[in-house]
DNA sequence: TGGACGATTGACT
DNA sequence: GTCAATCGTCCAA
């Protein structure tokens, strides 16, 4: 789906092109903007965990199905999946084509399009976006995104600066049973976005 | 082919 | 703090 002379990312994406963690990290701060219904949906991430196919958390920890395919995409892409029949969640793919990992996008802070979102929502303030179910929610995204590109028009993803190390905490995963002692979800300190804590920090 | 389970959320006690 | 909602996936049989 992206190859361009073999395995390789497109250089857009080369920051992700990186173990994934590291890629986990640097998202943070980055944004999402998001057209629907001819509105324009700008988003920072506050809040990510990182997957890949060696962690037995990870979906793709199995090897690829139908389901999990876009993990094995190049970086860039999008993994959205169904959570308890109920919540779409998103995914940043990361690392090579061939390679399934990714990061969880477990948080956002609104900068655009507030409104709508509220409105998606059904309520505001730091409930908007503090969760990957509600981020999904607000950002209309569903399993129809699952392999985007995110170069691309709707959905796209902006490189920010990399946050100061200072800036960055670190924790346990929430909510999974595998592997549920390694440090990593990573998240702004202080941002009232972030999603109410449910691990130990390190 | 059946059934257990989940990278969650929100309502309720 | 406890628990129901809700359904696609995956594995055992």
């Amino acid at each position: 789906m992206s190859e361009r002379g073999g395995n390789r990312p497109r250089e857009q994406f080369d920051f992700l092109d990186v173990p994934v963690e590291l890629a986990a990290r640097r998202l943070l701060g980055c944004e999402l903007h998001r057209e629907l219904d001819g509105e324009l949906l700008r988003v920072r991430i506050v809040e990510t965990e990182a997957y890949d196919q060696d962690d037995p958390a990870s979906h793709s920890h199995r090897g690829p199905t139908p389901r999990n395919r876009a993990m094995f995409e190049a970086a860039g892409h999008l993994y959205v999946y169904l959570s308890h029949g109920i919540h779409y969640c998103c995914n940043v793919v990361t690392g090579r084509a061939g390679y399934g990992s990714g990061v969880l996008i477990r948080a956002v802070e609104p900068l655009e399009g507030e409104a709508s979102m509220e409105a998606r929502r059904g309520r505001g303030g730091f409930e908007l976006t503090n969760g990957p179910g509600k981020v999904g929610q607000a950002l209309g995204i569903d399993r129809s995104l699952t392999g985007h590109d995110l170069a691309l028009a709707p959905l796209r993803l902006i490189e920010r600066p990399v946050l100061p190390p200072e800036a960055i905490a670190t924790s346990i995963r929430v909510g999974i049973s595998k592997a549920a002692e390694l440090p990593r979800r990573f998240y702004v300190r202080g941002n009232p976005y972030v999603s109410r804590f449910h691990g130990a920090p390190s």
